[in-house]
DNA sequence: CGGGACGTTGACGGTCGTCAAAATTAGTGG
DNA sequence: CCACTAATTTTGACGACCGTCAACGTCCCG
């Protein structure tokens, strides 16, 4: 069932600079571009990977965008973050070589599969690789520290600005405009992720419309002063 | 003002089998021994390091007990852990060279310092030590995600029993009883690491003495029953 | 075109935050 | 060692914020 597409290249790839390493050698750069193995499409609504999976590979988004979600013994489940091209998934297999959530596409999307053993070798080779990846997991880190933050202080107005504020910022990066966006998940998703329900979530919304701070049709946001944002998201 | 202690052992070390990474030859473990250039004690409410400090190190802690806190811009904090012997501190430091939260003793404690450029080096060489700092990583990644659970989606009770229930779990690892435990933080702390009020901690707790389920008096708390505990965490 | 997923809105209630006061403990300096 | 002050904890009363339940509307996709 699983689409693989055996050659790329990190090279000509447009998140090259999200994604890789800066300053590599040329050389250094052939032997990255051997390792990832291979691309694999993923069909909105499948998983990269699923809880309980065994880990073998960190996957890059290429094109798409994807939840991750833990789920607890009662069945509870917690969106953990969203992830867009150039970001890394699965990270959280590394500790027991086992998947502890799942990784699931909201729309149509292509994931570079890097093999992890093959990680661990080259970057003994090669230092600039070996400091990336210390520093992917690290930036996990400190964003999942801002998400606690999040969760344990803020309201729900501040959260959902905050949220907004966060995704734009990252779309930015990727070229494109820090006023419009299209969410690629639901309510209830964005709910999860806030710690909010999903009722609360379109009550906020049309909370920030009604005070023009945003327009709202469906998935698409258009943010119309990002400032009342900000003091939203840190009232003085 | 800070007191460093040049030359230590892990070999000799109680919390070696939680700090360094298993499996290791004799000569390996004295390049690691060489690497942890020295120890620090830290007196309670000091600081291992601040938010906005250069980071050069990670910590491991050798006897006593920290807490780590995030603080937004508009200055509320969040408790983004409680770290014990045999922890590692520091990691959100990576990935832009500075640290990003406060750590800070809640009693007397001693840390080894680990110079993380000796790390990196030292990692090139022993693969057992890379794949330790990724596990390392790895661990407090899936930790966290465990506590946006816990915070998305619990309610009060559920929060203070898993509290409770992990703190006596690593306790248990360290060799202490699995039903009796001295809280090292105020009620405010727990509170700030759960996204509750200090006096909806307390209020918890008085409800699950009434319940008999533990007993508490200041700050000594004796577990009546587990089993409870981890019903109240995982309603069916 | 029809059914199901998704989103909006309203009414109501519960959980937890806020404010306040008192009790207990810890820390400090004489 | 003790007195004194600050810090922490407990408990109560009250209210706000957000969850729950329900009904209705809208948008997709087959």
């Amino acid at each position: 069932m699983r689409h693989e597409v055996p050659t790329i290249t990190c090279s000509g790839c447009k998140m090259r600079d999200l994604c890789m390493p800066a300053g590599l050698e040329p050389n250094e750069m052939d032997r990255i571009e051997e390792m990832v193995a291979s691309r694999r499409s993923v069909k909105r609504g499948e998983a990269a990977f699923r809880t309980g999976e065994r880990f073998s590979n960190l996957y890059a988004v290429r094109t798409g965008f994807f939840k991750t979600c833990v789920t607890s013994e009662d069945g509870r489940d917690q969106v953990t973050g969203f992830q867009m091209a150039g970001e890394i998934m699965g990270l959280d297999g590394i500790v027991n070589s086992q998947h502890t959530c799942d990784a699931i596409a909201l729309e149509d999307a292509e994931i570079c599969i890097l093999p992890f053993e093959q990680i661990e070798k080259l970057s003994l080779e090669v230092r600039t690789l070996q400091r990336h990846v210390h520093q992917i997991m690290s930036r996990e880190i400190v964003r999942e520290n801002g998400v606690m933050l999040l969760l344990g202080s803020m309201r729900a107005e501040e959260r959902l600005a905050a949220f907004l504020l966060n995704l734009t910022e990252r779309l930015q990066v990727r070229g494109f405009s820090s006023s419009e966006l299209i969410l690629r998940m639901t309510r209830e998703e964005i709910g999860s992720y806030l710690g909010l329900k999903l009722e609360t979530i379109s009550r906020t919304f049309s909370k920030f419309v009604s005070d023009g701070v945003i327009e709202v049709h469906q998935r698409h946001v258009r943010i119309l002063d990002t400032r009342a944002l900000q003091a939203i998201v840190h009232p003085t």
